[in-house]
DNA sequence: TGAAAGTCAATATC
DNA sequence: GATATTGACTTTCA
């Protein structure tokens, strides 16, 4: 992965900026702005652990990663949008200057923040460089300049491009800063962005939700009914697995009452039917998740065994009645509402695939009797029932199985 | 070696 | 214009 290029030809990059934090040339202007840390050991929800300035200890960041004691990450994520927030700071230019990593990637990361314990030592650097950030007393300063110095060059070529009767834009996608170093020939040879269809995206998580772990034969199949590439369903997978895996971690955050994005009401998981529509492997929502987990002591790992269980029974599953038709044919067809023999797969005693896909409470078979339920019960409900179809179909599947040996858990 | 993690960058959305 | 989403790809890990 490379650092991006440097906005405006300064000394920008990650690397210096993290290794620069402690004797950075800039000079601390009293501008009113809000520290990005006033208290760097940290309140209740600030990022507490306070690092050794690599500038200082002569550490590289790789080796301060490695020393690092464990980090908030929500806490941290949390505090840096707020001092972005605040003083009007960008993720772009946050992520160039401070992180290295594209405005997608710091969208992404300050969004979802995976637990420390979840993050690889690669996974964990970003978040020591934002720690790093935060107790640096001139960090909002630093990057005020550096938006100014932005600025500054952005008119400069305007100026120079007006005089040369070029538009701005020209100049820019000129410049490596906005397209990279990629000639023009080169950009006609690039691959347009696959971009799935709402039905697509349906079937596959249908698909998903049969089998988290499809075979080959399910991708070729999938691929060719719905008209894509097996390369992309194949990414669909990989991504939708790792996405929703990323939601269990939000959700479990929450769970633990932590600083997670629960405590302000923003889970993603909860955000409606973008990323939060994502179902887990078994056939339930992702909010079936670690409250209802911990309650009932299954873990997230259990939670992923059981997708490669469920992968296997739906494999032996798919192919082993002639009288019906295959998951397959039920996730491609659409086919799968009362009636048809589709849709039952993986379904406990609530059917909870297509009907909680909506935030909506009464869209869930729960029952909509007794007392008006604010939303936040209502998912509880929602995650425990899909908890609970989970557990009733495992045990159904162990119950048919006459050798105790092959009963699944 | 396959799956997960991490990221980019095009595109969508606000 | 800034931020969010997501398909694709590379790197890391078990």
């Amino acid at each position: 992965n490379r650092i991006p290029p440097e906005p405006s030809g300064g000394r920008n990059s990650a690397e210096e900026s993290v290794n620069g934090l402690a004797g950075d040339p800039l000079a601390s202007q009293s501008s009113g702005l809000k520290p990005a840390s006033e208290d760097p050991s940290g309140g209740e929800s600030q990022p507490g652990t306070p690092l050794p300035v690599p500038g200082h200890s002569g550490l590289s960041i790789q080796e301060m990663v490695a020393m690092s004691p464990e980090l908030d990450t929500y806490a941290i994520t949390k505090k840096v949008k707020e001092v972005l927030t605040d003083n009007n700071l960008g993720q772009r230019l946050f992520g160039e200057t401070i992180l290295g990593l594209t405005q997608g990637s710091v969208s992404d990361l300050l969004a979802r923040p995976k637990p420390w314990h979840k993050l690889s030592l690669k996974g964990r650097e970003p978040f020591v460089r934002m720690q790093l950030w935060l107790q640096d007393p001139q960090s909002v300063e630093k990057l005020m300049h550096m938006k100014r110095l932005e600025k500054k060059a952005y008119m400069k070529r305007r100026l120079s491009s007006l005089s040369d009767g070029h538009s701005v834009d020209g100049a820019l996608a000129g410049s490596d800063y906005v397209q990279g170093s990629q000639s023009p020939g080169q950009q006609q040879l690039k691959k347009p962005r696959v971009v799935l269809g709402p039905e697509e995206k349906e079937a596959l998580k249908k698909a998903y939700q049969q089998k988290p772990y499809p075979s080959p034969k399910t991708i070729e199949e999938l691929a060719s009914q719905l008209n894509l590439k097996t390369s992309t369903v194949i990414n669909w997978f990989h991504n939708y697995r790792s996405r929703i895996r990323r939601e269990l971690f939000i959700e479990e955050i929450q769970a633990a009452g932590g600083v997670g994005p629960g405590s302000e009401g923003g889970s993603p998981s909860l955000r409606g039917s973008k990323s939060g529509e994502g179902d887990s492997c078994d056939g339930t929502e992702s909010e079936g998740t670690a409250e209802t987990r911990q309650g009932l002591g299954i873990g997230l790992e259990d939670h992923r065994g059981a997708c490669k269980d469920h992968d296997m029974e739906a494999e032996s599953e798919a192919g082993g009645s002639n009288s019906s038709p295959t998951q397959l044919d039920c996730v491609t067809s659409g086919l799968s509402g009362p009636g048809s023999s589709c849709g039952q797969a993986g379904l406990g005693l609530f059917s909870l695939t297509e009907a909680s896909s909506s935030s909506s409470a009464s869209s869930t078979n729960i029952p909509a009797s007794g007392p008006v339920r604010n939303p936040r019960d209502n998912n509880l409900r929602k995650k425990k029932a899909a908890n609970l179809n989970n557990i009733i179909h495992r045990l159904e599947k162990a119950a048919s199985k006459e050798d105790p040996s092959e009963w699944e858990f």
